[in-house]
DNA sequence: CCGGGGGTAT
DNA sequence: ATACCCC
């Protein structure tokens, strides 16, 4: 019956035996013993899931608040990809056709959701608010996230003073009342407190809700941030694995069966999770590789090995359209040009090279409807990809438009007749600038085209890397902080003494980790200190732009680390973080005594190295992406979209008559406030209580109005 | 099994 | 270049 407790054990007694992967052993506390006590503690990991509530919804209800009120349906096409809660109770669900819903629901008011821009911004920004909590930040869609905070944790675990302290934060599966101490499971009760810290930072910081899971790895984090749907949070126990596997209704609801092979399982007999579970793992192998049939029973056990993998930037920008019917090379031209023009605007803002680029169509067949889609590449010509990134998108554009007809003609027969349904163009083999340098051959174009290197305006300020500390916060016992403000308290002063030894070895830490990559900048500007790449003339070297040097050496880095990524206990080592975002960071503040810099690595409060700079462009400061457009092509969008200085979440908290006097009072006042950088001094009756924003968060100030704050 | 993305593995 | 996966 109940095997799970075989499996997955809270503590660090048992475990090990059944499935030595290198996870399961963490170290301890953050090098604090500074002692040969190397033997890891074997610590299971602690994973969260963030999953946002039918996110294109809200980013639509934040753009137009009046759609809160109103059954709301996402379009894409003809389908209703998602819908907001008003339209749920009316039946409505994910991805229905626009009909069937409409007959559902008479009133349903539709936003063209076609164009993703806005999600896109919106969900880079939750990850960059993730990450500037806890760097191993996976995304999954849009509209998930996973962390790793078995470190952040296992941290918090050593203040611990008083273990009675205790609790679990939202729901625990499978437990009601108080049948769970959350004394033993310290690290999950620990957990659910930091999830409900960060999706409260999601709220207030970006005015999102959302659902999140807490677990032991990243399958069950997944499963159980589901249970209680909107905006709520729930833990797992160990002793809980078996009950939820055996909950789901049937195998293609485990993440990582998709429809193929649940229709192979299907075919060996196996059609519910305890099926799988207790396949032989020889019946599975004949159809399924040796290592895809393991993955395939562990998940059915609710056991995952694979690690949070840090997402960074994109590794390829893609822009797509789909029709019923092009059947004339003139429409493919042209639609091939009106999506490289888009695709080409994001490549620019993203900054760096694409070295590929691939054109994908999908043809109409009757018979096999069943879509498959054909795809063709080639390597962009150097002096184009410059283009994009160096600003004349539409050069760029004009002399990608003939290669791609070329792919184009190497699928398509433009003699005979052809349907097609799709068209997609992609960039991918995306390059930071540094990494064009050190290339071969390419330095010399790097100079001739002499292009000065891209400033990176957006993401210097944006990118205030203030690694939040979470950690030292509330920790329970010291609940000093009671009802009053949220944020402030639960981060900054508290930690005084530990504190300090913490930074210590942080300190400690980050100065090895370099040690040991050799190729920081560190505390010297000699440049026989630092290692650079075997490819790259130190003399040139010397002549690039410093924002190019970092970037040289970050690349350099990525690559001695992915070297070593093949080695599961390097790939988790917990004490590797701060050079986890595979970013090379372009905008480092040149740190006037980088010696200082060092020490600031770990826990500052203020801008820091490595900092998530990836969403390159996206999360920027002066956007004010919401007063541009805003205006859904739906009946009720009666020009109401707010200020983009106004904070959405305080917002929406307001009566609803006052919600509707400012909508029109802001209606009226509009006509300005276009520029981002327009800070007006008249219209800012709200001067008031920036302070303890100003604190945290210094360029971007601009965002969010403090009128409203809570006080 | 749509939509407009995105990922890895082969 | 395709096939699978995820949302």
């Amino acid at each position: 019956m109940n095997n799970s407790d075989d499996e997955m054990e809270e503590d660090d007694t048992e475990w090990s035996k059944s499935f030595v992967d290198s996870e399961a052993f963490a170290p301890s506390a953050p090098l604090s013993g500074s002692s040969m006590n190397m033997t890891p503690r074997p610590t299971r990991k602690v994973i969260l899931h963030f999953d946002l509530d039918c996110f294109y919804a809200q980013v639509e209800m934040i753009r137009n608040p009046a759609l809160r009120l109103v059954p709301l349906g996402i379009q894409q096409k003809y389908i209703v990809v998602t819908c907001n809660y008003v339209a749920r109770e009316r039946g409505v669900n994910k991805l229905m056709s626009i009909t069937d819903a409409k007959e559902k629901c008479p009133d349903l008011v539709l936003v063209k959701g076609e164009d993703l821009t806005h999600y896109r911004e919106m969900s880079y920004k939750v990850t960059g608010l993730l990450m500037s909590y806890c760097p191993l930040v996976e995304r999954l869609g849009f509209d998930e996230n996973f962390l790793d905070v078995t470190e952040m944790v296992e941290r918090r675990l050593d203040q611990t003073v008083d273990p009675d302290s205790f609790s679990f934060k939202g729901h625990v599966y499978n437990h009601f009342g108080a049948d769970v101490r959350a004394c033993d499971h310290p690290r999950l009760a620990l957990a659910s407190h930091i999830a409900a810290e960060l999706r409260e930072a999601i709220h207030s910081e970006l005015g999102l809700t959302g659902c999140a899971g807490v677990a032991t790895n990243k399958l069950l984090a997944k499963l159980v941030s589901g249970t209680f749907k909107p905006n709520q949070q729930t833990v797992l126990l160990p002793e809980n694995v078996n009950d939820i596997m055996g909950s789901l209704s049937g195998l293609r609801k485990v993440p990582g069966v998709g429809h193929q092979t649940a229709k192979k399982l299907q075919a060996l007999g196996l059609v519910s999770v305890k099926d799988l579970q207790l396949c032989p793992l020889n019946d599975l192998v004949r159809e399924f590789g040796g290592p895809t049939s393991q993955r395939l029973k562990n998940l059915a056990l609710g056991i995952d090995d694979s690690p949070v993998t840090p997402t960074g930037a994109p590794q390829s920008l893609s822009d797509e359209d789909s029709f019923k019917k092009m059947s004339s090379t003139t429409e493919v031209l042209e639609k091939i040009r009106e999506l490289l023009t888009s695709l080409g605007e994001r490549m620019h803002k993203d900054g760096r090279l694409p070295q590929t680029f691939r054109l994908t169509i999908r043809r109409y067949s009757a018979t096999n409807k069943w879509f498959s889609r054909e795809s063709r590449q080639l390597p962009i010509p150097i002096h184009i990809a410059q283009k994009m990134t160096s600003g004349s998108t539409e050069d760029a554009v004009v002399q990608l438009v003939p290669l791609a007809m070329k792919l184009f003609h190497k699928m398509v027969d433009s003699n005979a007749a052809f349907h097609l349904t799709l068209i997609n163009v992609c960039f991918s083999n995306l390059q930071t600038r540094a990494a064009a340098v050190s290339g071969k051959g390419a330095i010399t174009s790097f100079f001739s085209q002499s292009s000065p290197p891209k400033k990176k305006q957006l993401e210097d300020s944006s990118q205030d890397a203030r690694r939040r500390c979470l950690d030292e916060g509330e920790v329970g016992v010291h609940n000093t902080n009671r009802g009053k403000v949220t944020t402030q308290s639960s981060f900054s002063s508290a930690a005084a003494s530990q504190g300090v030894e913490q930074k210590q070895s942080s300190l400690h830490a980050a100065e090895e980790e370099q040690r040991e990559s050799g190729c920081f900048l560190k505390e010297t500007n000699n440049l026989a200190s630092v290692r650079l790449p075997p490819n790259v003339d130190p003399e040139v070297f010397e002549l690039l732009p410093e924002e190019i040097q970092q970037e040289l050496l970050a690349t350099a880095h990525l690559h001695t680390k992915s070297s070593v990524l093949s080695s599961p206990s390097f790939a988790d080592d917990p004490f590797t973080p701060n050079i986890n975002p595979p970013r090379p960071s372009t905008n480092s503040p040149p740190t006037e005594k980088t010696k200082n810099a060092a020490k600031t690595l770990d826990i500052s409060h203020r801008a820091t190295s490595p900092s998530p700079q990836w969403p390159a462009g996206i999360s920027g400061v002066q956007r004010d992406s919401t007063t541009e457009q805003g205006k859904p092509s739906s009946p009720q969008s009666s020009g109401c979209d707010f200020p983009g200085n106004v904070d959405p979440a305080v917002f929406s908290e307001l009566p609803y008559d006052v919600q509707r006097e400012l909508m029109s009072e802001w209606k009226r006042e509009r006509p300005v406030q276009k520029t981002p950088s327009s800070r007006k001094p008249g219209r800012n009756v709200m001067a008031k209580e920036r302070d303890r924003r100003a604190a945290g968060r210094s360029s971007q100030a601009n965002n969010l109005l403090n009128y409203f704050k809570p006080s």
